[in-house]
DNA sequence: TTAGTTGCAAATATTTTGCAACCGC
DNA sequence: GCGGTTGCAAAATATTTGCAACTAA
């Protein structure tokens, strides 16, 4: 696996303390917004703009080394597919707590089989959330 | 089927206007953003407010008369579960071209099943998004 | 008459952009 | 030094809210 840092340099893009710090945050966090991924570069460094988090999440997406989804109606949240724990994967969400279930993308590919026999279409199921009840919720479904 | 109207007001709402205004708007555009519900039901009447657009959509889709999705990872679209094309259903997106396809919730019926086998998941499949590329844009994935 | 609704303007919340200063290569 | 990057502030986009006037029931 090249180093993402010459992934980046070999795109025309360049190595700045900012990506690397950015980087590490969603690394870290897991599903961050880009507030959340402001919030832990500054923690341990000076002040990053979020207007240059915005920016540099947009990169790393570009090059494959973050991934956006949308874990609330909301904002969009991004994980990354670097680090111990990146690895593509979807999501379930539950309504009622909120609690978001990572699940590898073998576990849809049934699902994406039968979309591209029936309709032709190639699905992104790393991309894919699904809302509904985890188990806990189902039988006490309001809080 | 009781009618809506009667739902509306069994449930403490009133039946206004505007509320016949934008479900017929939602009826007819099939996926329509809030813009679109606003703009379309000035083409037939005299104005209404774009924050009415919004309250009166979220009293529909609470009674289950509309659904939202996100069929970008922009605003939100709001189709109806009522009126003649009303049925739910889920949702293809290409990312090359755009175009949206809905599909019948039983198609995503093993994968529910799947959800709720492996993971005691109560999946909402109504409101499934799935993105990826359509048969057309997998030949020429680029515009 | 009464309580739910609407219009309007202002407030929020998110994300994007112009641009001068800055800095990786 | 060149050209990609950043910080900052302002703009753009999207959605929500307070409140007085209005109106369905």
């Amino acid at each position: 696996m090249a180093d993402w840092r010459d992934r980046l340099r070999e795109s025309g893009y360049r190595l700045t303390p900012q990506r690397e710090l950015i980087l590490a945050a969603v690394e870290k966090l897991g599903h961050a917004t880009p507030e959340d991924v402001l919030a832990e570069v500054r923690t341990s460094s000076s002040a990053v703009n979020l207007s240059t988090v915005y920016r540099t999440l947009e990169v790393l997406e570009e090059l494959g080394l973050v991934r956006h989804a949308h874990l609330s109606d909301r904002v969009a949240t991004y994980h990354s597919l670097t680090g111990e724990h990146g690895h593509d994967h979807f999501h379930l969400v539950c309504r009622n707590c909120g609690r978001v279930e990572s699940v590898d993308p073998s576990v849809a590919e049934p699902f994406g089989a039968q979309l591209r026999t029936q309709f032709g279409f190639e699905a992104d199921l790393g991309h894919l959330t699904v809302f509904g009840h985890c188990t806990a919720c189902q039988e006490a479904p309001h809080d």
